[in-house]
RNA sequence: GGCGACGUGGUGAAGUGGUUCAACACGGAGGUCUGCAAAACCUCUAUUCACCGGUUCGAAUCCGGUCGUCGCCUCCA
């Protein structure tokens, strides 16, 4: 079996056939960086981050590119009001996503192309484009994309062009375009815009051609996967294939993935409707990454997801039944014969989360195959009915799922460097307290360890602690 | 107005013609274990899949209609 996705530009199902085997090449769009991201972003990008994980796992080889994107109309205006130019705009914002980034464990992109770093390729489209006849210039020395040209404009998006309403932003806007349809490839100078002086002549690009400028130059004119948020279809996606096709004559994508909206109290999340939640805010309210990890995640990517508090403390009821797992094989010791049946146990496990993923990423389908393996782990270890070798199997064998998941507890070298200051002194304590029989002592020692984020547990293995993902 | 997605229990959500088809998670009730807890485990918590009609031996699943929700139609993940 392999992995089937569903193309936006076909409607079909498909195995992935890489281009070159064995390598998959994967482009994403990214971040515009003018201000924090959130979370209905991270969403699309977490969406992405388990597909690369899951192709990993699966022992492909994978580029990942995501764009930033640090040069438009929002940055311009954002660094004039900040008085700073907008390299240093794009600059603080990118930080800040990259540490939103680390701490919803997203991995690491290959590349993290900027566009103010690609004018070049991008004027090396436009350039071709132009001599083409598929782009043309205006007085002000904006360039734009001649849809009358490439008749399978609207492919994507199942829009018919001819039907395309005009409205009045865009006809404001877009002032000396032959059709009002056409889109910008490269804006004309302005007074207090940044502009770069080309062989196409001065201005800044427009922001569909810098993703396929950027996305040829590290992934090729042919490329397997293209991720982004359902609102990028039009015109964003449209107008990249558009301007690449007609530049190269190749196709430029192969399978074209979308996530559908994160929404909060029934509307898309957007900073337009004004309903946005922030990573940052969440984690300083004392959220937990995993458990907004899993919220995020948890629900195929194709479905719409509602946020919500009540979400958020489902993931977090979740991710503490894991952690309670983890705890539990790590402090397990029985010396006893191994039990021989515990394999077939973790085989049907990686056998339903794999056939599961590999059916267009059906996550929530894979984390049933992972919480029946959870509740056959727990029988059996409150049964005391396998060894301390087969706990330590499972242990390495629920890593290993997780790799595509990463909602797992971090694994520490020492345990004891994750607890709260304070917290080690408590549990020797309760455990002395325990050896004499201290009841009253014991109970108190545990409310203050609780009251630290520690929950503290007895089992004839002695006293276990874990760390509470507690939302607040 | 055009195009598209969706509507499953208290909640989120798998399942797209029949062999457990109503997973899994959260929540709730009872029980076991425990010094007490917690965690865990066990039992129960949708004879039913928005509504109506049709196809079929058989439908949550296919077809038609109705109602409702959401999204896109040049800011957008």
């Amino acid at each position: 079996m392999t992995l089937r996705l569903r193309d936006t530009l076909t409607g079909a199902v498909r195995p992935l056939e890489p281009l070159e085997p064995g390598h998959v090449r994967i482009y994403s769009c990214g971040p515009t960086v003018y201000g924090p991201a959130h979370i209905g972003n991270f969403r699309s990008f977490l969406f992405a981050d388990l597909l690369v994980r899951y192709l990993r796992y699966r022992g492909l080889r994978v580029t990942w590119v995501m764009n930033i994107t640090d040069v438009d109309d929002k940055i311009i205006r954002g660094a004039s009001e900040a008085g700073v130019t907008i390299a240093e705009m794009a600059t603080t914002w990118l930080e800040r996503f990259q540490g939103d980034a680390t701490a919803l464990r997203m991995t690491q992109p290959d590349v993290l192309p900027r566009a103010t770093e690609h004018i070049d390729g991008m004027v090396g489209l436009i350039q071709t484009l132009l001599d083409a006849g598929h782009a043309y210039r205006t007085d002000d020395g904006s360039i734009f994309f001649r849809i009358a040209s490439w008749p399978a404009y609207g492919r994507l998006a199942r829009l018919d062009p001819s039907q395309l309403r005009t409205t009045e932003r865009v006809e404001a806007d877009e002032y000396g375009k032959t059709d009002a349809r056409d889109f910008a490839l490269w804006k004309g100078p302005k007074p207090g815009e940044p502009s770069w002086d080309t062989a196409i002549g001065a201005g800044r690009p427009g922001w569909h051609i810098e993703c396929s400028a950027m996305s040829m130059a590290y992934l090729g004119p042919s490329f397997d996967i293209h991720t982004g948020g359902v609102d990028l279809i039009f015109p964003h996606h449209e107008d990249e294939i558009a301007q690449s096709e007609a530049a190269t004559g190749e196709p430029f994508v192969r399978t074209w993935l979308h996530c559908a909206h994160l929404r909060l109290g029934g509307a898309k999340m957007a900073k337009s409707v004004g309903n946005i939640s922030r990573v940052m805010d969440l984690l300083e309210a004392g959220v937990s990454a995993r458990a907004l990890r899993y919220a995020l995640i948890s629900v195929h990517y194709r479905q719409g997801l509602e946020y919500s508090e009540a979400s958020l403390d489902a993931a977090t009821a979740a991710i503490e039944r894991l952690d309670a797992l983890v705890a539990g094989l790590e402090a397990y010791r029985e010396e006893r014969e191994d039990a021989v049946d515990l394999d077939a146990v973790l085989v049907a496990a990686r056998s339903g989360f794999e056939a599961a993923l590999d059916d267009d990423l059906n996550v929530s389908a894979a984390l049933a195959a992972v919480f029946a393996m959870v509740r056959e782990l727990n029988r059996r270890l409150a049964d005391r009915a396998i060894s301390t070798g087969n706990a330590t199997r499972a242990l390495a064998f629920l890593r290993d799922l997780d790799a595509v998941l990463g909602i797992l507890p971090d694994q520490a070298d020492n345990p004891s460097d994750d607890l709260p200051a304070g917290a080690r002194e408590l549990l020797d304590a309760r455990e002395a307290a325990r050896a004499g029989r201290d009841w009253s002592a014991s109970d108190r020692l545990r409310d203050e360890l609780l009251a630290i984020g520690v929950a503290v547990e007895d089992t004839r293995d002695g006293q276990r602690w874990r760390r509470l993902e507690a939302v607040r």
